[in-house]
DNA sequence: TTGTGACTTATAGTCCGTA
DNA sequence: GTACGGACTATAAGTCACA
């Protein structure tokens, strides 16, 4: 299966965002990233380079493996 | 710490290899990619992406997150 | 056998507009 | 507030000559 990693990120990513009741566009400014692009990585239909997992997971004092993993049954 | 992921990836895959034995030329050749390019992904030099981790897991039959993990203490 | 710099082509990542 | 398209700039993908 191709893709499953952005597609794990894309959905731990949403639910972390979600779960505070955040927009989009609030997130991608914390990361510092544009909103249109915040919405493709969490579609999963972003290919991320791994510097830029670790720039995410940094900013939001998470373990970046942790968000590369499918935590869809947890 | 920048590049933390992808110098795991680079010792991870550098002990993979020396453990069979194998030279850069050898591995590159069963990973499809040119062996300066295998050199620079095992020299942590390389920002790779997500998908290019995938294929290199898969290929190795290995998991992609053990792939990024810092095993340095194991 | 491995490392380095220069190189071309593909795509990551930004930013605008429209729905 | 979110998704999608297109145009753009930065950088990854991948190779080569030479050390």
């Amino acid at each position: 299966m191709d893709g499953q990693l952005q597609r794990n990120l894309g959905a731990n990513l949403r639910k972390w965002r979600t779960k505070r009741q955040l927009s989009q566009e609030a997130l991608a400014d914390v990361l510092a990233v544009h909103r249109t692009y915040m919405g493709g990585i969490e579609r999963g239909e972003r290919n991320l380079t791994l510097r830029s997992v670790e720039q995410i997971a940094e900013t939001l004092h998470l373990d970046p493996l942790e968000l590369l993993r499918d935590q869809s049954s947890g």
